[in-house]
DNA sequence: CGTCCGTTTGATCTTACTCAAAGGGCGTGG
DNA sequence: CCACGCCCTTTGAGTAAGATCAAACGGACG
């Protein structure tokens, strides 16, 4: 499933405060650097993980290399239950990322809160085809801030772990695209950048009226 | 939730052969006419549901009337079941469609069911965020006729009990481009149209392929 | 200091959208 | 039984939003 040389493996008491309460005990505790393979389509879908600290994509690819990622998760967040016995996705670590790692007997033992796990893994989903399929460009990125926002707590200040090709592949937008919108926005003064992966959200209602 | 106008409740003992198992013994039957509404966002979400027969559309609405179909559902196949207590979505009949209808009770007994339910539920969408997000109108309509025929049981005849508007907001599109990549779809000889809702695949190989 | 990678900006092109109008099937009413 | 109207669908012409291709910028790091 993964290299062992991709983990470190650590006690359990290791693992950081976790925003969001813990569903169980965790199997274990593993480390992964940037841009390293948490989980690959075909593998077998055993597990299911919550992050410690770190940022996650999961994506799928077509043959031609087009890749849709269909979710980023961040720390406190669970990610990695998907329906069958084999992963249908990919699924990598963005910065360094520590995640707490639940086996079989944990999903079985909570299969009452992997239910509303799956059911809002719906909901954002469906959630997410509308704002891809029926918005616009601008649309997208500001509800793609708004949600980014609201999950690392609603502060002003929005640190992006992602880089702008995530976000474009995660939107359905070229990267090119995605870089233009933010530019426009930083003119009309809704946010501006610290760097290009720290977004300062000027005018949150404005932002928040660009979703529609 | 609904008007009482628009259902009819019928005995248990009259729902018709279910291509699929039931999970449990439903609460009631019901009928609703062509364009009925099935539940509107913010009814209160405590049922779920089993097509018997005809066809159902899930959507959502932007302020400004823009319409995401989220999914369609046939004969069959169950509906309904959301995250939180009150819908985010719109669920109308598509053509005349008896349901199954299953209240609280069933959910808890079944709520192991439910799990592989929602899990399919969010794999399907995320299918479908693929299909939306990075494949063109072709890839995109030639998927949704794959998909669809697969789902009425892998013959050459489709039937299509939606209109070219539904067609066209389940997968990002406008009508008129839904309508030309079928004619086009005709020219090229992959399928050919007894009427405008009954499409015979004529080289499913060709199809599949289109959708890459 | 120079290279590398991610990001931004610019010019042009293409796909799908918009606006418009013409079929075509079906039910209703004369 | 035919005519009319309605709704859904198809087709056409022009447009616009975003993609593509290309190059410059800028910060991090060796």
């Amino acid at each position: 499933m993964y290299a062992a040389a991709q983990i470190q493996q650590q006690s359990f008491e290791q693992a950081e405060h976790l925003p969001q309460a813990q569903v169980s005990r965790p199997h274990l505790v593993a480390t992964y650097k940037a841009g390293r393979e948490i989980y690959a389509e075909g593998d077998l879908n055993d597990k299911f993980y919550q992050i410690s600290a770190g940022a996650v994509r999961v994506y799928r690819l077509l043959s031609d290399g087009r890749r849709q990622v269909v979710s980023f998760h961040l720390p406190g967040e669970m990610f990695g239950f998907e329906a069958g016995s084999n992963h249908s996705f990919f699924a990598e670590a963005i910065t360094e990322t520590t995640l707490a790692v639940f086996g079989r007997r944990q999903m079985q033992e909570r299969s009452r809160d992997l239910l509303a796990l799956a059911l809002t893994g719906m909901a954002r989903a469906q959630q997410h085809l509308l704002v891809i399929g029926r918005q616009c460009a601008v649309e997208r990125i500001a509800a793609f801030l708004v949600d980014l926002c609201e999950r690392q707590g609603g502060g002003r200040l929005l640190r992006l772990p992602m880089s702008r090709q995530d976000i474009a592949d995660y939107l359905g937008l070229t990267i090119e695209t995605v870089s233009r919108v933010v530019t426009q926005l930083k003119e009309r003064s809704v946010i501006a950048l610290r760097d290009a992966r720290t977004i300062d959200i000027v005018k949150p209602d404005a932002l928040r009226l660009l979703c529609n």
